[in-house]
DNA sequence: AATATAAATGCAATTAGGTTGCAAATGTAG
DNA sequence: CTACATTTGCAACCTAATTGCATTTATATT
């Protein structure tokens, strides 16, 4: 997947600035999740932190990035699919954090549908498997 | 559901306290999953706040309460089934974030065994849908 | 190319969630 | 009823996130 982050901000009505185009670089460099704080460890020199809260948040409602808490409550955020848009975020795929080097993938595994109780209307469904990661579960094996 | 706070705690090993009977009493109170702040808001007169955290991590660890972590990374809590202990939590069962009063609620729906890729080995799964809960839909259709 | 203007940035200060260390208070086994 | 381990409360601290405001920057228009 090629990333061009001038044509995401032009697409999202988003003004085109260095800032900007460095956090969705940086999202799009790896293709797990990354989270806040790394963000900002990475960037931090560069942006200022308050700066990245607004960009990641802005972000998040134009439905450029999908935003994934962790065990702890810490935001990770992850490059959308294309057919994401401010009304809604199609990011129906099973995440998996690792509990062991806390990396969060986007899984290539859809979510079932789940029939609500009555009553109870749901936009939007998200799951999480937490467990050991291909890379840790290598290393742990000894390989 | 009868709680019976003393019980629970002789039952998993914890000392009998006035605070953890209270944070007990409290939770078991509601049907809905409560947050951090709002017992911090209900009980701050009584408990200090740094103890209702440790009672709080206690009983997650001991699989008296199960943490769910809402869309803006707090803490909720809910009491456990019976069959949760130490080694493993039984909390599989969708969780319903309503997006209007913020509540979460544990349906009475399982959550569908996933499929993991190669390399993945999960040993939770979480899943919340979000939506607007059963009270606030009639609510907004002016009943 | 110059400029007007609306938006984005950086900074300082603040709020809130959560943790740590330690002395005092409390529960419980003997 | 005593001894000891555990729990509690307090003060201090850390990190995540937000707000207000002055300055800077992007861009549409001339």
């Amino acid at each position: 997947m090629k990333i061009d982050p001038i044509h995401i901000l032009k697409d999202h009505d988003l003004k085109h600035t260095k800032q900007r185009v460095r956090v969705l670089e940086e999202i799009a460099m790896d293709s797990v999740a990354i989270s806040q704080p790394e963000l900002e460890k990475k960037l931090g020199k560069e942006i200022d932190r308050v700066t990245l809260y607004r960009i990641l948040n802005a972000y998040e409602e134009k439905g450029i990035l999908h935003k994934i808490m962790d065990m702890n409550g810490t935001a990770n955020y992850a490059i959308c699919s294309p057919s994401c848009s401010v009304d809604h975020h199609h990011d129906e795929h099973v995440h998996f954090n690792c509990t062991n080097c806390l990396k969060i993938y986007c899984l290539d595994v859809m979510i079932p549908k789940i029939k609500m109780p009555a009553g109870f209307t749901a936009s939007t469904v998200n799951t999480t498997a937490y467990g050991i990661c291909e890379k840790c579960s290598v290393l742990q094996s000894g390989n």
